[in-house]
DNA sequence: CGATTTCCTTTAACGCTGTTAAGGAGAGCA
DNA sequence: TGCTCTCCTTAACAGCGTTAAAGGAAATCG
């Protein structure tokens, strides 16, 4: 097989799902694709080199195929389904949220949807100014949301995971914090995907009313 | 000095500011404790309890001393003070977002701070289903906000920090995808609390948009 | 009072990590 | 043949989180 960054990003990716990005080593990787682990130094300077290639694979995949919003279809729509798409792609390896956060992400593919959103939100008729910062919003939101789905499936505790629910819940005191008593139950019984689709659908009700839209819309 | 869990983090936390998250070792804790690694293990059972120590003290210092809205005080305003209240918190510690971020804070100051936001929103007027989808909504982005943040001053690039205007400049094609190669210039131009500030402003025109507000509001 | 127990720390060591150094096998080319 | 370039190997290093075992100080007990 043909090593390269890509590559060995690729067959990283997969790995996650045992340990985590803790959990990933590079011997781990280098044993994944036949290899010892000081070979992969020729490919990438580093392990942070390695996670922001894993970064970038993911990104990609996300947006892979994405094309403008045809005619007819709705700017909020495509923008809920962008990062309803990034959500999904980040769920399927334990961890990956917190791999694409604050990772550098540069490639191509990034500033070709990245100019797909502006132009799109542009043809509806927002500034520039404005519509340079939908995108990071609708980003941050999501990564942040996805670390914290994530989170609560991820980490090995030992001995209970504090996530559960019945744990939250009993540290709760429902004398004193009746509201939040049932927030509590609420949140653990809703569906994530629901949620998730949710909080995208208000951050762009908040664009809708916050920035002028030209006139025809 | 007596030791326990909140003085190790507390201890801990200043330390984030030289390497980082991952540049933070038990040694180095120990060491500015003045004891040997190995006497942490008496008062934490392992790292990952030392994080969630540091990121309950980093949570309960974000909302130290925050009470319900004054009389007067728009719900607006006071939710976009405690968002802005935990980034700033969060910016006093390199990587404090990725420590804060997916880490279970089961502090009752988190469930006091909960029950202030529910209490004032349902003041507001918001039915209880809905409020309980505005704080994390809020958190989420704020998190996933600071993380970004972070990222570009953060990680220690030897030669270079990719996340540098000029770096990210060259790298998108101005002629292919010219609106993005405006927004970059913009992006970093741009002042990061008043572009916070504004997404937040816009979460929360959404919420104002998209729930029914009971009668007087 | 000495003996015992409890609490907290120490030293020593374990297996594992990311990473570097040095070298070798093979292809392409002179 | 011999040189060079590419890509992999083995060996090794310092540093990591963590555990085991022992020690010392202070409180408790008889």
């Amino acid at each position: 097989m043909k090593l390269d960054a890509r590559t060995i990003a690729t067959a990283a990716l997969p790995l996650l799902d045992d340990g985590g990005v803790d959990g990933l080593t590079m011997r781990k990787v280098a044993a994944a694709l036949g290899v010892q682990a000081p070979a992969l130094y020729w490919h990438v300077k580093n392990k942070r080199e390695l996670l922001d290639a894993m970064a970038r694979v993911l990104f990609v995949s996300a947006v892979d195929g994405l094309e403008a919003p045809r005619r007819g279809t709705d700017w909020q729509d495509w923008l809920a389904e962008l990062a309803g798409r990034l959500r999904k792609t980040l769920l399927r390896y334990r961890d990956g949220a917190r791999v694409l956060a604050g990772t550098n992400v540069s490639d191509d593919s990034m500033w070709r949807v990245t100019e797909l959103t502006l132009r799109t939100l542009e043809d509806a008729g927002f500034s520039a100014r404005d519509v340079a910062r939908v995108f990071p919003l609708l980003l941050h939101y999501t990564i942040g949301y996805v670390i914290e789905e994530q989170a609560q499936t991820g980490v090995d505790y030992p001995d209970g995971n504090p996530y559960q629910s019945d744990e939250i819940r009993q540290s709760v005191d429902a004398e004193r914090y009746p509201l939040t008593a049932r927030m509590v139950v609420d949140l653990f019984a809703a569906d994530p995907d629901a949620e998730f689709e949710h909080g995208v659908r208000v951050i762009l009700a908040g664009v809708r009313a916050t920035y002028d839209l030209g006139p025809g819309n």
